[in-house]
DNA sequence: TTATAATGCGTATTTTCAACACAATAATAC
DNA sequence: GTATTATTGTGTTGAAAATACGCATTATAA
């Protein structure tokens, strides 16, 4: 327990110092799985209270970059999907906590709760991932992470369930006028798995036949020889991105600079 | 002189007291005037340099509302179209210029010197504007406020030309899915005149019957009895918005967070 | 008074999107 | 083995939306 107060005085310390402070990012990360959407959270030590995962910026680290880093301390994964879609600085987006009162559970020095009640102004980012390939891992200020089913997330800390309503939304757009799936399926999947991913997102069913069209029309899908055994019923075809193509597409539309 | 680096002094002291660290706020103001899109911009004390205008988020203040403030300070006006586009947070957001000489030439201190050349993070906001209602009025570290044609915007201070060039970018997809013009425009407008809108903004020219039947047809316009004489040829009717209706539709399709 | 050029309103044409039909096929039941 | 079943692959058709274009009307200018 003394351990854990030096090592908490340290990152203090190290936050001030080389850390950007008043602003920070925060990550809704989505995952697929078993014909649902995941979203992945973070339960403080000490409490039952969970929250997204996020980071904080160093002074030498661009914005993006800072995103990479929690996404790849929380998942292990890189070269990944990861969009910025809204930035927060409501004064009152701590209003959904006892925030003192939380803090100091989790043994927080008196000056070290006052330095994290201030409102911070936080990036929202959100990441698609390949669920299979994610090592969940907590950090310093909690205890588990894991993936929760996107229509069961609990109420969270801060503004986060606002978080997370707007990186749906903003996906659900994005989906409609660009290809997804790249990072959150398997290196090969039958179409079958892809318009179950985009159900899944859009959260309605979808014409199988007018589906397939649409996403051969893109021009970013290889169809491979090889087929998906085992199933009930017609084996489908497999297919596979073809990712310069696939880039290529998502550059077009993309809202970044050059 | 020397009132003016104690009424420095005092505003960089009240910066360490009452606004947030290491973010900040820009503004992409956009007019409309003589069938040109204009960007209000303004020149920093003793030099030629310009940048977009911009301000710090106070304690007690809500993003959203540090935005608003700041637009209302540079163009005496209220209650108009303001949006959030992206956050810019490169290390390298600075580049463009030798910061150091040009904050020494401002008169700031070693200190502020070394304050104001730290990289913020920067929320970019855009906003339409009539253009007629502006009085473009500098703040304490400029002393020449006014509009630029779009296309002769001159090479800006910090990353400031990309950021009008995002803004321009999400403006324009934003004109394609919903309508716009509500505040660029005057009260009264022929169908001609939001037509010359769209195409400026868009940057192409579009069919006269066909856009006065998509206008018509978000249900947004309200067609008058009058019409504007004086121009050459046959008098065009003039138009208002419906405003309730107008805010109708533009809620429908907002990124926001109710 | 006539010519000019822009407006108001209307009609084809094309393209896109949504709904639906049917043969092929891998597992399952018998 | 063989028939059955549910699912896949590949179309066609029709509606709706976007685009292209035609023509009479009219305020100014010649």
């Amino acid at each position: 327990m003394i351990e854990y107060k030096k090592e908490l005085q340290r990152l203090i310390e190290d936050f001030k110092t080389n850390y950007l402070p008043s602003v920070s990012v925060d990550l809704v990360i989505f995952g697929f799985h078993d014909g649902q959407l995941k979203v992945l959270l973070l339960r403080w030590k000490g409490t039952e209270e969970w929250c997204l995962p996020g980071g904080r910026i160093r002074n030498d680290e661009n914005l993006d970059d800072s995103a990479y880093r929690s996404l790849r301390e929380r998942t292990g994964l890189r070269e990944i999907f990861l969009q910025q879609f809204y930035t927060f600085g409501d004064v009152l987006r701590y209003k959904h906590i006892d925030q003192h009162e939380t803090l100091r559970k989790l043994g927080l020095p008196e000056e070290a709760v006052h330095e994290f009640a201030n409102r911070d102004v936080s990036v929202g980012y959100y990441a698609l991932v390949e669920f299979e390939n994610v090592v969940p891992t907590p950090d310093f200020f909690t205890d588990e992470c894991r993936w929760w089913d996107i229509n069961q997330v609990p109420t969270l800390l801060f503004d986060h369930n606002d978080m997370i309503s707007l990186a749906l939304k903003t996906l659900r757009r994005q989906l409609s006028y660009q290809p997804i799936g790249y990072s959150l399926l398997p290196d090969k999947f039958t179409m079958p798995d892809l318009q179950q991913l985009y159900e899944t997102i859009l959260g309605q069913s979808l014409d199988r036949r007018n589906f397939q069209k649409r996403m051969l029309g893109y021009g970013i899908l290889e169809r491979l020889e090889e087929r998906k055994f085992g199933g009930a019923h017609k084996a489908p075809y497999l297919y596979r991105f073809d990712k310069e193509k696939y880039e290529k597409v998502l550059a077009e539309e993309s809202l970044f600079v050059g």
